[in-house]
DNA sequence: CTGAAAGCGCTTACAG
DNA sequence: CTGAAAGCGCTTACAG
């Protein structure tokens, strides 16, 4: 590999030359002609400066990671678009991976434990994540911005509205004249999970309904047909039921049509966030769309401000959740 | 952040031997006493190497690209699985990235580019990469590994068997009395789809059938309604259709049924890839399942034969694709 | 067996 | 305006 050094000796200049027209900064001002030898030595043995060099002499990487709980839900599109654009916009490079790949001793934990090559982590795990591990992410000096709720006044996160996510979700229903309205999906650990079920204990209690306990089923599709499964044999079966997650609410549906209950003839369905899939499946979902692209772009301003030490506020993005009504809610028959 | 250097002077050592006990290498025999003094400083101290100093040294990051055309695609979830098991087993940390980061100039682009951070690439770009790009990554010492069939036979690639698959599905039609079969999805510029398309066309040759022209409208679930739409204005329609991805069969099943085709009853539909969605959407589709997490594996294999300057050998790998009979196939109704 | 020194490839304050 | 030198934080051949 060609170095800078190399680079120098052939174009017969000093490396701090070489650095500056690669870099484009103060020694600006030499020679056009020095500058055009420069660039032709460069082009010709066609160097590219190391990163690792580079890092390590400019003590950062220009490199983010996002890590997030089940990569593929499709959920997170729309966030890890916010996300790139704001850090390509900053000049930063991100590079992805799944909370299932953070266990203890991995060498990808390893990559974002050590300095160097990770500048910050954005991260969301639903409290999936191990206690240990997150102990000594939040013990490294790389700034962590949690892509969720928390409750730990220490930590930086940004979050969309959960709770009025699972609210108009509610409402919706209640609206439509259901009355026994029910909470499924998402995870107990989870403090998304929690604000959208408080969400639905709010709407629920507004409208004088008795609110239910929830379902915690988990996020994939299973969770789904986890959900239909704990509505059954609740005694008696709602006419609503707001999922928590599209991939969730999908696996609801066809778990519906296996048992031969008619959505929305017998049950509406509303699932939170908007994805692909609310648009395939049969009835299409009517769901609750979440700002999740500003919320990525909302990370990298923490982020941002974080690295340059200035004081951030924290909290809920304001963009309101919307609701996309579809095919699987109706007025309750009787 | 604490160094190396502070640890040394805590522990009254040498950096090497610092650095032995961190490595676990040579100066291993030194004495147990000195080992417990250093190692309780790295531990009070919460000492961790800086990832750039030591990918400097070593001239290696550990650390492996994973770079996919539209990584919201649940085919890759298999995929990724299988390279990050092989990966971690080697001590390398994988990072995710998507094609579309790939664009000149960009941040990430450049950390692809630029020795130091990363060690090799895996790549899979359906022929969607500017073909500039692609000479650059090339034109670099960093080993790059396509996941997908080349041509070109200078560049090193692994691939599931994409013809079989396409004749795979197809024969299954063909066998349950289909004549008129149908091939969409998936991209011209792509040698898998070619090669898919291919195992179509031997298909409906060897059984004495007409092959039509493939429908190449591309990966997504709209690349499903698209292909809906091209056998109905093909003037006959017909009563097979093998679609290239499962999301875009997802696709093209939601635009039957919306135009009142049924499904198996008028139309009967195989999936080309497997994953969860087939088992969502009614009728369940049938699909033909691709050893994605082998090929995962594989590719690391070859990363690893390259990183070492072993010659290897490319290619298909060669498990066999596996048709998976759901719902959305039956015999033609007359 | 252990420590001092060189060097990985850059960037940048500093001297000329 | 330009170059020589120091140093980022490690690892490893080498001298003691």
């Amino acid at each position: 590999m060609a170095t800078l050094k190399e680079i120098a000796r052939r174009a017969e200049v000093s490396a701090s030359a070489v650095s500056a027209v690669v870099n484009g900064t103060t020694h600006t001002r030499m020679s056009a002609q020095t500058r055009a030898r420069i660039e032709a030595v460069i082009a010709e043995v066609g160097y590219v400066p190391n990163d690792a060099a580079r890092a390590l002499r400019r003590q950062q990487a220009g490199t983010i990671a996002v890590v997030v709980e089940g990569l593929e839900n499709p959920v997170y599109k729309e966030l890890l678009l916010g996300i790139y654009e704001a850090a390509e916009a900053r000049g930063w490079a991100v590079v992805l991976g799944d909370t299932a790949w953070m266990r203890s001793g991995s060498p990808f934990l390893a990559r974002l434990l050590g300095q160097g090559s990770i500048d910050a982590i954005l991260l969301r795990h639903e409290g999936l994540i191990d206690g240990d591990v997150l102990a000594h992410l939040r013990a490294r000096p790389t700034p962590v911005v949690l892509l969720e709720q928390q409750s730990d006044p220490h930590s930086h996160w940004v979050a969309v509205d959960d709770l009025m996510a699972g609210r108009m979700a509610t409402e919706f229903l209640l609206q439509a004249g259901h009355t026994d309205v029910r909470f499924v999906g998402g995870l107990d650990e989870s403090r998304t999970s929690a604000a959208r079920y408080d969400g639905y204990v709010t709407a629920m209690k507004q409208a004088r309904r008795r609110p239910r306990a929830g379902s915690f089923t988990g996020f994939g599709v299973e969770a789904g047909s986890l959900g239909f499964a704990a509505i059954r044999s609740s005694g008696t079966f709602p006419t609503g039921v707001v999922v928590n997650n599209v991939m969730s609410a999908a696996g609801l549906l066809a778990a519906a049509a296996d048992h031969g209950v008619e959505v929305p003839g017998q049950l509406s369905v509303v699932g939170i966030h908007d994805a692909e899939i609310a648009d395939i499946v049969r009835p299409r979902l009517t769901t609750v769309r979440l700002p999740m692209r500003a919320l990525g772009v909302r990370a990298v301003d923490q982020v941002a401000a974080l690295l340059e030490g200035t004081p951030t506020t924290l909290g809920v993005i304001e963009s309101r959740p919307q609701i996309i009504v579809r095919a699987s809610t109706a007025p309750p028959s009787r």
